[in-house]
DNA sequence: TCATAAAATGAAAACGATTTTCATTTGCAA
DNA sequence: TTGCAAATGAAAATCGTTTTCATTTTATGA
C-alpha cells in the first residue's frame, strides 16, 4: 500500500509545484483525500472539511478536486446515478469495485485487458480514447446495514 | 444480426402487452431505435423524430425511452460527460465500444469476466449490483473529420 | 359506433449536480 | 511589507433530466 502519512504532504509539494498556493481549505481536503482509500462525493467531502474550516464553500471542494484530478493525485469515479466520486488515485492498470452505500472502494487488477482492445481498435479502426472497467455492488457492512434497515 | 424490419413491430406489441398504449410517437420512436445501431442522445432522437412529429416535446422522448429501458429494448448508456445515450439492447453478455462523436457503437462479447467477478466477490464480499465494461473512442468517420476540422 | 376511464402528451416549472461570475481575501515572492 | 496573482464564498447560471398539471388521445366494452 501507500505511505500514507507522507502522502499528503506529497500531494501539497505536488500542487505547490505547479504553481498553486497551500492554503487551510488545500491542506484538509488534501488530508482527507490522501489518507482515505474511500471514494468521496463532493458533499461528504464538504461536510468532512467544513468541521476543520467552518466557512467553506461547496464550490472550493470541486475547485480543490479538479486540481487535484488535473495532477493525477485522485481520479473520478462516475457513478450509476449520474454524480461523482473521487479517490485517492491508482497506480497503473487498476480498476475498482465501488460500495454505492458508503463509497469504500476495492482495488483490482484483474485480466490485462489490453490485448483486447487493440485487437478492437484494430478490428474496427476506432482510436479508443478511454475504457471503464468499474464493479458497483455494496460491501459488507452496508449490506449489514441494509438488513438491519428492512428488520 | 437482429431482424431489424420486424423488430420495430416487436417492440410495439411488447410496449402493448405490457399495458401501454400505441401512438403517433411511439411508432417514430420505435422504428428510430429499432432501426438502428447507433447510440441516440434523447435531443438528437428528438430532432430525428421530429420530422415526422412536428410538434413532439422533448419530455415524451424521455419517457418513452424510459419505458423501452424498463422493457429491456434499449439500454441506456452513460458517457463521460455524464448525459446518456440509449441502444436497441444487446444480447446476453455483451459490452460496448461507443464513438464519442456519433454514437456509433461497436458490440463485442471479449472474455468472460462472470469468473473474476465472482472471485472479487468471494474474496471481499461485496455483492455485486452491476459492471460496466464500455470503452470510448472515435469510430474511423469521426476521425477523418476531427483530422478534417483541424486542417 | 360511442362513451369512458386510463394513459399519453406538451408546456412550464422544478430539480440537482456542477460551473461560472464577481467582488473580496489570502498566499507568497520580491 | 508590499503588490499581484491565485483562491475564496456567495449568488447566479447551466444543463440534462424529472415532475406537475391541464388537455388530448387511445383502447375497451357497451
Amino acid at each position: 500500500m501507500v505511505d500514507t502519512p507522507g502522502l499528503a504532504a506529497e500531494w501539497l509539494n505536488c500542487l505547490q509545484d505547479s504553481g498553486y498556493k497551500l492554503t487551510r481549505t488545500r491542506r484538509v481536503l488534501v488530508e482527507l483525500l490522501a489518507s482515505s482509500t474511500r471514494a468521496y462525493g463532493p458533499i461528504e467531502l464538504y461536510d468532512a472539511a467544513r468541521e476543520r474550516c467552518p466557512g467553506l464553500g461547496l464550490v472550493t471542494v470541486y475547485r480543490t478536486l479538479e486540481k487535484l484530478e488535473e495532477l493525477s493525485l485522485v481520479q473520478r469515479l462516475h457513478q450509476p446515478d449520474g454524480c461523482h466520486r473521487y479517490l485517492r488515485a491508482t497506480q497503473g492498470h487498476q480498476h475498482v469495485m465501488v460500495c454505492s452505500g458508503c463509497g469504500e472502494v476495492e482495488v483490482f487488477s484483474g485480466d490485462n485487458l489490453e490485448p483486447l482492445f487493440h485487437r478492437l481498435a484494430d478490428q474496427t479502426g476506432y482510436s479508443i480514447e478511454q475504457h471503464w472497467l468499474q464493479l458497483f455492488g455494496l460491501c459488507p457492512a452496508c449490506q449489514a446495514a441494509e438488513r438491519q434497515a428492512e428488520a
